[in-house]
DNA sequence: GTGAAAGCGCTAACAT
DNA sequence: ATGTTAGCGCTTTCAC
């Protein structure tokens, strides 16, 4: 393994000044460089990161702490691949490295250490859950942290979110505006800051138009397609007459539910997913979604992390557009 | 920030001892061991993994490098999420840290050079070319690595691999049995070592049932959904029966094409896709597909990377078996 | 069971 | 423009 000794003794220089001269230092004659970088190639020279971090104690990185990393292998989509390209997309017009971290089952270390133990700069956390005890402990520090879909408050802290409130109240308001009149929720499940949120969102909605709120209409299914399908039986026994689920992934189960039950969308029930994932518009009918802009989530994420990183003055909460796609899945409006 | 010495100062024991009690080794009582990782809690002690592998000279690393990333935002599926979990899966079951290496297309580091200046032990690939230069550089090199769905070969070399020739072949065969007699082919592009292979079995397929093969029925559409749905059109007005699609995305897109036109699967045209996408089960109808187990290329692919870096024997070559997932699109045989 | 000393490869004062 | 020196935090001989 060449070293930068090597190339000093080939070059007759000192270590520091070859040091300097494949930094690309200022204070380096041209035929120096030159001739360094002309031996550091012959000897395929090769630099040494760990030895460079140590002395810099600092490593210029960035974390992606990817959480509940084994869901997204049932999830048909690439959210996670376009947050992440949104990510990358920012870090490139920076000098810092992306370091995704995938937390799979068995990985107990504290993210903490982990990042500490490695001198990385700040993380970005996405679907991080609110009882996830490693990523409270970060929380909690001053450490930089930029988290996606989940909100967090504290020094070094910035949260990029969506409305989902919002957009929930869209939504229902939609199929209310439509004829819909008992419109039961598939829900995720309770440590999800967005599940909240969109809750919030349909019952909103339906105070708005008047519409009593049944408790019991509002099913939780932990974001999965086979458990959305249960939630959906119990509610086709309900007799609604809408489902609005807060993702789309439930709303595929749902809809799989209510074929089997020789129902129709949107003629016994109507339906509204949330994502926008690609594969409703493949169903019989598209499913009406709203439309996350996943990549501007990540772009986002990694320019607020910058900020904070660099100690600059930064937006502690970043509200990112989403679209509202209606399709047939809602039927009509009466002058449509 | 602590260090060693810190604790060391606190216990009043040498750096040394304090570094032996941490790592756990045997020459340590335990009464030192206790006091010791006591007061590093105490004091907060985060190991310093650079110092650890600069004196170490090993990282105990594999890195995954994902190559066309910009691709897979594209991609409505988790192909690459499922080969992660199954690379991550069997990276539990040992000792070494998964590093994933997105390549976006600003980051012009030599692959080499990114895994040798982090003393990392092995690669593997995903979605490499055969026309990358930064991938050549490494196969051409000694350095243990593993592809997946690219042939290599040479000195710590392996691949995983399906046998496209038969699974395609098989897919073509079904076709043909079930009355299809003219078929058209949309391949991917010629770099891809799958797309050679996939035709090459959609060839023997009709070589073995002396069917006339037309080159002019094989078009290229490069793994793209829009691509496919205008070569679909070539195919329709060339009046074939069934197109055998080298990816389900593909196959999609001439789905589109297919019903734009009036026509219906299976009654007119036959369908066939490749890859087992989660969305060939929502079209309708369904579509006839070959489904990869990605999650076994991704621990496969660990498992032999393992065993390369620590110089054990090693298979060149895994098959990873694939499942035939027949459905209406290709209609019934006259037995069913 | 414990400690002293050396060194991994690099960078950064400080001096010239 | 270049060299000297010190040291980052850790592990590991070697000695006791």
């Amino acid at each position: 393994m060449t070293t930068l000794k090597d190339i000093a003794k080939t070059c007759e220089l000192s270590v520091t000044q070859v040091s300097r001269a494949l930094n690309d230092c200022d204070d380096v004659s041209i035929s120096t460089k030159i001739k360094v970088r002309k031996v550091a190639e012959e000897l395929n020279y090769v630099k040494n990161i760990n030895a460079r971090r140590l002395v810099l104690k600092k490593s210029n990185q960035i974390s992606v702490i990817i959480c509940g990393f084994d869901r997204y292998k049932k999830d048909n989509d690439n959210i996670l691949m376009t947050v992440l390209n949104g990510i990358y997309n920012f870090a490139e017009s920076i000098n810092y490295e992306i370091v995704p971290f995938f937390v799979s089952k068995k990985n107990d270390e504290s993210y903490l250490q982990y990042c500490k133990s490695r001198l990385i700069n700040g993380i970005i956390f996405i679907g991080a859950r609110s009882d996830d005890e490693k990523f409270l402990e970060i929380i909690n520090s001053d450490f930089p942290c930029v988290t996606i879909d989940t909100l967090i408050k504290g020094k070094n802290k910035a949260s990029i979110l969506i409305d989902d409130e919002y957009y929930s109240e869209l939504a229902v308001s939609e199929m209310i505006n439509r004829g819909y009149k008992k419109i039961g929720m598939i829900n995720g499940h309770e440590f999800a800051h967005v599940s909240l949120e969109r809750q919030r969102g349909y019952e909103s909605a339906l105070k708005k138009h008047r519409i009593h709120m049944d408790e019991s209409l509002i099913k939780c299914a932990n974001f999965e397609f086979n458990e959305a399908s249960l939630k959906a039986k119990e509610l086709i026994d309900e007799n609604v007459d809408g489902i609005f689920c807060a993702s789309d992934m439930m709303a595929l189960g749902a809809l799989d539910e209510i074929l089997k039950n020789n129902l129709k969308v949107p003629d016994d029930i109507a339906l509204f997913g949330f994502d926008g994932l690609l594969i409703t518009e493949f169903t019989n009918p598209k499913i009406s979604t709203i439309a996350q802009d996943n990549f501007k989530k990540g772009y986002e994420a990694a320019r607020i992390l910058h900020k904070i990183v660099k100690r600059e003055s930064y937006e502690k909460k970043v509200f990112v557009d989403c679209e509202i796609k209606i399709t047939n899945s809602i039927g009509l409006l009466h002058n449509e």
